[in-house]
DNA sequence: TATCTGTTATACTTTATATATAACAAGTAG
DNA sequence: CTACTTGTTATATATAAAGTATAACAGATA
């Protein structure tokens, strides 16, 4: 798999988890209805507990970006994806605001925000243009 | 003070304050120089610990938001506020990606996450223009 | 000299995070 | 049917974060 996990951030462990799969959907890495692997595979491979990563999976199933099937494991949602609805928009309002408060209180403009914006938008919809060419 | 804590909220009490602060900061209900409650007086008058509260305080006397004296207490930053560096700019990117990441995965067009920004630089600027006329 | 300030120290409780094992139930492949 | 892998559940433990409760200290001030 593609993932990263830093031991040593005050991010938890299932959250930089859960996080990278979610980027990995947003990015098309992960297709519809793809195989991911089994929770005692993936802990293995990430040299952590099954339960970390049975904790990631449960919150993306939560959420709807995941299906969990007795044996054929989990994939990710086959259908249609989570939409931008009115829940997920409020919670994003109240996890951004903090973050733009900062922002606006150290002077930054809003046209520099809305540039940091764009770049990230691009980054998550295509991670290859990360360090090399934007070919 | 304008301070509202939900002491249900998966948020730490701490980071709630400071953010409330902050966004003082950043909308100009705090200016530049004024004091702030004692510890003391803030933990009674919100109900919580002054442990808290210091918390809070020293959060942001560490970012630079605030400074502290021996009797005079705690003031906003009198002199230059913090600004919008490169360690800021690193950590705001860190924080907002998987934010971003999830309302892209969610279909959200960036143009409508522009909208959101915009919104919400104008809120917490403006932070009268919250239910009434843009006057 | 009191009083108020931030500060430090200690102790305790609760919750979140993460790990370690073990066992169970449901599919599937032999 | 048997064996294996799947997610799931349960129990236990360890560590850290968050929050509270008290108490005491040191500096500044009225």
């Amino acid at each position: 798999m593609f993932i990263e996990l830093d031991l040593q951030s005050e991010v938890p462990i299932y959250k930089q988890l859960a996080d990278q799969l979610i980027e990995g959907i947003a990015s098309g890495k992960l297709s519809s209805g793809q195989p991911l692997p089994s929770v005692r595979t993936l802990a293995a491979d990430l040299g952590i507990n099954l339960h970390t990563v049975n904790k990631a999976y449960q919150a993306l199933k939560q959420e709807g970006f995941l299906e969990i099937h007795r044996k054929q494991g989990v994939i990710v949602q086959p259908g249609a994806l989570p939409t931008a609805d009115a829940a997920f928009r409020e919670r994003l309002g109240r996890d951004l605001r903090p973050l733009v408060a900062e922002a606006v209180a150290r002077g930054m403009k809003e046209n520099e925000l809305q540039t940091l914006i764009t770049a990230l938008y691009g980054q998550v919809r295509n991670p290859s243009s990360q360090g090399g060419a934007s070919t």
